[in-house]
DNA sequence: ACACCTAACTAACGCCTGTTAGGGTAATAA
DNA sequence: TTATTACCCTAACAGGCGTTAGTTAGGTGT
């Protein structure tokens, strides 16, 4: 019989992917295809499921795309917090500030295809979903306005910086990646360190030295 | 023959809105709603007429969409182009990529509901469309990174800028705009200017001076 | 042995989609 | 006048969609 998928999973009922699987099948699938081309047939299939069992596990689509918003965005939130109170309280601000960058785009493209996937359909679901996901949103947007804040505050940044400006510019060009990034050609790393020096020194040849 | 038959076809005729009244109207919806939302007999609403009525202009929906990437491309590439030949000759390299920024953005935010739905919806189109606006964005790719080599060319940049990577970045973090852009809170050229500033000085505060 | 819970199944519903075939009508050209 | 062209209409098709109701099978606790 079809015994040889329940060895696999033996702690819960042969097969069973539950809640959680569906989610992150979900997230996949959005991340690659996009919010309007993902069918709930299409999950289920991936999820090696029918498309009427999705209802055990969630109300409707639209709770489904929900929260793979906010899990997209709660794990990039916890990426960028970590990266910097790991740094050793005496780091100096452009040490901060290249910390969060890096994080942001490691979350975006090597860690979660639930932020990458909130990037890429944000702009497609529902006016409904898209609310219900703001204040998570907002709590990130604050973050990295609390962060940008205090770089203004100590000198690491010039005085005429306007925060929300620079914060939107920040964020959406990192997200922009996604548009583009091919890991065979440079890792997420390398290319944050780009971005960070772009940032925060420029592409002007400079006169002085 | 072909000359007054076009304009009293203008004036006079009913309602015919046409192929270029459609294609108008598919763009408008696309960039306001994206493209899986938008249907044929909403675009066909729209313009006050029926959804088979379409097919007399356009042979399927994609030929629509392509229709609408394509000339957003190209009202995108005419505006950064003519922007940076109508500058005097001897303007400076800062000033030639600070042209070039405007109008990317001006054509974004203020010209062309064609260009805003390319880069909103280019994402979500089927893949043989997508390979379509190929040929016409490489077009596009190429006048910047001839800009920006010469710009590298003759010490206005750094040199160990990477062309590619510095196009994707500024073209990314140009098109990111549309995801937050409101009108309400500032024009698209004092926009450009801020972007500019970063791009060309950094935000860091320098020591020197 | 019993009931209970979990996680799936089948089958169908009404709706919307892109698309097609065939018909109509007003304006122009011969 | 007649023929032609440009533009639009109606009506329907097959297929996919999200969703619902009712059912079934295995695991767990008593």
């Amino acid at each position: 019989m079809a015994q040889n998928t329940a060895i696999k999973v033996n702690e819960t009922s042969r097969s069973a992917v539950g809640r959680d699987g569906v989610l992150d099948i979900a997230a996949r699938l959005f991340r690659e295809q996009g919010y309007g081309s993902v069918s709930l047939r299409k999950i289920a299939e991936a999820a090696g499921i029918k498309a009427g069992s999705i209802y055990y596990h969630f109300g409707s689509k639209d709770e489904i795309v929900a929260a793979v918003l906010d899990a997209g965005i709660r794990v990039v939130h916890e990426n960028m917090r970590d990266a910097v109170t790991d740094l050793r309280a005496d780091a100096d601000g452009e040490t901060v500030l290249r910390a969060a960058i890096r994080a942001h785009l490691r979350a975006l493209i090597d860690v979660s295809d639930y932020t990458s996937a909130n990037v890429r359909i944000f702009g497609q679901v529902p006016q409904s979903v898209r609310d219900a996901n703001l204040p998570t949103r907002r709590a990130y947007e604050a973050e990295w306005d609390s962060l940008l804040s205090q770089l203004k505050k100590d000198g690491t940044l010039k005085q005429d910086v306007d925060i929300r400006r620079l914060r939107l510019m920040l964020i959406g060009t990192l997200n922009a990646t996604l548009d583009w990034f091919d890991p065979d050609r440079g890792s997420a790393d390398a290319l944050s360190r780009t971005y960070a020096d772009v940032f925060l020194n420029g592409i002007l040849q400079r006169q002085d030295t």
